[in-house]
DNA sequence: TGTTGGCTTAAAGTGCGCTTCATAGTTTAT
DNA sequence: ATAAACTATGAAGCGCACTTTAAGCCAACA
């Protein structure tokens, strides 16, 4: 059993967070000693970094909550979780498609600036080479 | 030349965001018919498309008015704005890796679920059974 | 005994990235 | 000429995910 402290150094968290959470219902009630403070169990640790994950992944606080919901009522909510989870499965892919364009164009660019400092002599680029010579370095579509 | 609305539809953002962004300087002066209505050259356009590949990356809006503006300076810049892509490069590629570690979690669930759909007997799954699934289906350390 | 430190709560505050509103001028079509 | 459609502006508003604040309880220590 962890105090919010500990909880909170283990996950990284604020404690504010974690009670924040647990408000909002994604976690279950922490147990408490002596009818005041918080006992976190392992198991709680555990769920705390499932919800880490998810919104490593920018999934947001309601549809969290939501999903943590219908799991507590138990295997008959289970078409629907898994709906949830391939939407969730959609927008992570969708979000990779979007970093992956963005890792694209800071590669360019510093390629760029590489060689542009490799070079011994001043240089006059201006804004339009510069945004030409990334267009050309190539961000695949889609 | 494109007007507000053209070039909304071409780049999917609303007038309004146009119209934000350039307030915030991450555009040029947008240039004007009868000095009044906006004209949106191709230029632009590719300088929104810009701004949307780092924005889908989640660069915050003032980190790209100082890039934007430090490019509007000139070569002079390039040390420090090699600086800042190698950071957005460094962001980017931790945001990957949380991703990837939600759609490991994802496709772990999916799989769960698909396994438990397919018994043709009800079944009494709990909370934590399906949590222990999950962890077991082991997303991979760092 | 009092004061320090960790914990509690509800409620208010914050920062971000837009979005909407209120008001008004312009352009095009009928 | 008038209405419909488009555009402009500054300012206010909004949703999200926390964070901070204020007030107070409880246990241990000097």
């Amino acid at each position: 059993m962890y105090s919010a402290k500990e909880a909170a150094e283990i996950t990284g968290l604020s404690t504010a967070t974690l009670r924040y959470y647990e408000k909002e219902k994604l976690l279950p009630p922490i147990a408490r000693t002596t009818q005041k403070y918080r006992q976190y169990s392992d198991e709680d640790i555990e769920w705390i970094k499932m919800i880490q994950c998810l919104r490593g992944a920018n999934v947001p606080i309601h549809s969290i909550k939501k999903y943590v919901s219908l799991l507590r009522q138990g295997s008959g909510t289970i078409p629907q979780r898994y709906e949830m989870v391939l939407e969730y499965k959609k927008d992570i892919e969708s979000q990779m498609s979007d970093l992956k364009n963005a890792l694209a164009l800071t590669q360019s660019k510093l390629m760029f600036y590489q060689e542009i400092l490799k070079q011994p002599c001043g240089n006059n680029m201006t804004y339009l080479e510069e945004w030409h010579s990334f267009k050309n370095g190539g961000i695949g579509e889609k």
